[in-house]
DNA sequence: CAGACATTGTGATATTCAGCACAATCATTC
DNA sequence: GAATGATTGTGCTGAATATCACAATGTCTG
């Protein structure tokens, strides 16, 4: 019940679960019970029970989850029920396939800026929006209270701009870069590195 | 030490091991020691160690871990001292990225064949390769051995191509649409999906 | 409206994973 | 070459996480 018992696991698959249910929503289907989120979900009936007994009881006995209702909640609990203002550094090949990506155009998660050091790349335009020199970086986060950044730099340069990120008050860094980053506790940090994923895989084979 | 009792996370860190040992490498250092090797991974001294155990007698007291020594052989138990060879699918901008990621440019996956099934993108072409239609896809993968994919399709058309992939005897998926997919237990995926990741992280904000 | 049925929410239990602490071991110094 | 200092490898312990099992509670049908 207690908000920061929470395990981050639990966190994780909570997105999972929404996913599913917004898939199941669009199939016209208005109710769900944990065997059938588990199922899509990959994981078992008592922990889709459990996952979600730790923030409240949104179930019915006999029946199962209404589906809106849920995500309506689930959407609250991880605070995705109102927009987030992104940043975006890095508008090499990655950062221009994100800027084009639909859920960063038209979703709640919205790319409000893109920064690059290279002074051939500033002022030209990648998606809807202009690249902006770093030396705009501490402006535009206090003006437009960003909170997020997706970091899209080379391996070499994480680090610095990461160092820049944090002391603009940026809590929340989502790194594609292949590097683990070094950064105060209470700055949040996530990776996405698809050869650190085919690593593990391979393991397996 | 019995390989298949080797938890999946322990599997995953070896990977942020490896990324930590290459860097200091670059930076010209020899040995390494557990305290150092956590502090830039972000895990605990005894957790690395315990860690390497799972594997294998790999240190010596008194110094540390031998940075070459250790990456030969953390690259030997993660299978990645050799070539792979894979097979991307969806030729769209996520995928035009991939193509010219240097990762999978001159690393050790390979990406040996792009397929799409928009007619109007067969036979041209992405980087150095031709964009191959999917009826060619069983024939490329019995043909090159390929036993991994990256898929970069729409949500809606991933788990129809995943089946495809499957039933041509690829065995590990690594899959960027925003789906779980419903794959035979012998079938490895691994999912990136950068909105998920960021609503796990607006849930600390 | 009663009985059959299905499913939740959760305390108890089992399992997995991380941290601790120290003996064993090796390099280095004097 | 003995004494010192540093670090590994690991049994033990505790914490975190998953599973089980069932009472509680609802729906649905005839
Ligand atoms: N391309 C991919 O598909 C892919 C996939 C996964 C991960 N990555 C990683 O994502 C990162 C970016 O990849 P990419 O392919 O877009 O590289 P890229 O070289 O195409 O783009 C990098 C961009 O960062 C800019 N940059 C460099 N230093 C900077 C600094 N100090 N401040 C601000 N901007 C700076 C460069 O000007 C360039 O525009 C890399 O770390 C890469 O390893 C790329
Ligand atoms: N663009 C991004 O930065 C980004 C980031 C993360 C995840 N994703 C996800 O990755 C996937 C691809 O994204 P994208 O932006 O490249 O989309 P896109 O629309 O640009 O490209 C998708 C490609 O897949 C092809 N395709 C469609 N159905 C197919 C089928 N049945 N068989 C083979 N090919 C098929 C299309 O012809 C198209 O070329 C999507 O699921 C998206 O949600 C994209």
């Amino acid at each position: 019940m207690t908000q920061t018992s929470v395990p981050d696991v639990v966190i994780r698959r909570l997105t999972t679960y929404l996913q599913t249910l917004k898939h199941m929503a669009q199939r016209g289907e208005h109710v769900a019970s944990s065997t059938e989120i588990g199922r899509w979900a990959g994981v078992s009936p008592a922990q889709v029970r459990k996952d979600l007994s730790h923030f409240g009881e949104f179930g019915r006995q006999g029946l199962g989850y209404e589906i809106g209702f849920l995500c309506t909640q689930i959407e609250r609990i991880l605070k995705i029920d109102q927009d987030w203002r992104l940043i975006l550094v890095g508008a090499g090949a990655l950062g221009h396939a994100l800027m084009n990506y639909g859920a960063f155009v038209t979703g709640r998660f919205q790319i409000v800026a893109v920064f690059d050091s290279d002074p051939a790349k500033v002022n030209t335009r990648v998606g809807q929006r202009e690249i902006l020199p770093m030396e705009r970086l501490a402006e535009i986060i206090a003006e437009r209270h960003v909170e997020i950044a997706i970091l899209a730099v080379p391996a070499t340069a994480a680090q610095h701009v990461a160092d820049q990120l944090v002391a603009c008050g940026v809590r929340s860094i989502l790194s594609y870069a292949p590097i683990t980053l070094n950064t105060p506790r209470d700055v949040h940090v996530r990776y996405i590195d698809p050869v650190a994923s085919l690593q593990t895989m391979t393991y397996y084979l």
